[in-house]
DNA sequence: CGAACAATTGATCCTCATCAAACCTTGTGG
DNA sequence: CCACAAGGTTTGATGAGGATCAATTGTTCG
């Protein structure tokens, strides 16, 4: 598959960059194609080169030592990630990215984002704005984790997947996902996600099957998410 | 308190910066003091200035609707807060900046600092290496809340101190903090805390006083944050 | 059809949060 | 200098919220 180098302009580091850079950004890229389960990076590996998805889906999760995953973000099409390497030489990765399903992406050497930032503000400020976003939204859902009780949580993880990667079908909105991967989104288990999924079902406010979800009442679900009086 | 524009060169943010650099920036700052428990900004206010904390010492801190907070960081001199404004012209602070005892910043307008990374890459550079640290640091803590038990995750929050703040007495080092702050850096409860510190005691890892905490043996609160088979 | 894997459900137990009461420590004002 | 107030800390009793484990039931795909 070859990438129109002007198709990178979708992703947003690059909204403001010019034809140019984005043709030297193309050059310097390589396509990696891997399947379901594998690996782009694993946490720890030296974070040389940074990546754009371009077809596909894939994960950011971090492992602690004795193995138990949390999720960070997915990760869609036309999405970078990867990209905290550029900023500092040296550095590893501070997460793993496994695909969701067969993947494509882009990688890049860490080295050409950097040299290309020195005299291209603009690039600068659109990385620093994804930043600025990633730790916001960390911050975000450390408070919820400290905070707030499971079913909520959930409910927040939902819609967050819902904007992410929902798609709209008749009678709600679709997505596609397992419960464990919803638990380790929302800081729980797999049981207490089935739980609540299935309470959710007798009141209507979804519709669940195997790997998937359907949202038949996103007003409720977000009613769930943001009720005060959560005594 | 009038302060010699160099001395800026501390801030991390600033250690690439020129002479002339920094003498801008100084011209711009306003001086602000402020008593403990007073707050320089607001989660939500409008984020058009960033801070450096020259005396003093803060909390930057998320709140719930319900009114729960959970601390994010502490700030210690020289260190730069509030600074995520500076690079979404018209964003609002995420957090909440709280004086931990009487404290005094420069104020600098948001302005100022996104006009000057225009031309000087280094800037860029170094605010993105902070935040690529926050981002890491984010990451790790959530991973912690979602995945280690209490006592642990207390540890790592006392370590983390222990860096950030810690003074080194005949004995071991010396911390200064209440159970209530340990407890929001850790996702706890003051409760929670005390009834752990009053353990550690016991074994002769620390000394626990009224907003005091002399930690005998560093080595053995290692073990508890790392220990692996924490069955 | 069978294997593999996702999901459900029930039973049990454990970690912590919650609430209440008492205790210490520090600073202040009479 | 003592008494008292304010606020930090400790400790106990209790219970809820979820994790964990086990067994069973879908669902999908080769």
């Amino acid at each position: 598959m070859k990438i129109d180098p002007l198709d990178l302009r979708q992703v947003s580091v690059f909204q403001n960059a010019t034809d140019e850079d984005l043709k030297l950004i193309a050059q310097h890229a390589v396509e990696r194609s891997i399947e379901e389960g594998e690996f782009f990076f694993f946490q720890g590996d030296p974070a040389d080169y940074f990546y754009v998805l371009i077809s596909g889906r894939a994960k950011l999760m971090q492992t602690n030592p004795a193995g138990q995953q949390v999720n960070l973000r997915t990760i869609n099409e036309w999405q970078m990630f990867g990209a905290l390497g550029a900023v500092r030489e040296g550095a590893t990765y501070p997460a793993s990215a496994q695909a969701l399903e067969h993947s494509t992406a882009l990688a890049v050497k860490s080295d050409t984002l950097r040299d290309l930032m020195k005299t291209r503000p603009y690039l600068s400020f659109d990385l620093m704005r994804l930043m600025t976003g990633y730790i916001q939204e960390m911050q975000e859902r450390y408070r919820e984790l400290a905070t707030e009780k499971v079913e909520r949580r959930i409910a927040r993880a939902l819609l967050r997947l819902a904007t992410q990667m929902g798609t709209k079908k008749k009678g709600g909105i679709e997505l596609s996902f397992t419960r464990q991967d919803l638990a380790e989104m929302s800081g729980t288990t797999l049981f207490t996600v089935s739980r609540v999924m299935s309470e959710w079902e007798r009141r209507g406010l979804v519709e669940a099957g195997r790997e998937r979800v359907l949202i038949r009442d996103p007003h409720g679900v977000v009613s769930i998410a943001e009720e005060l009086n959560q005594q």
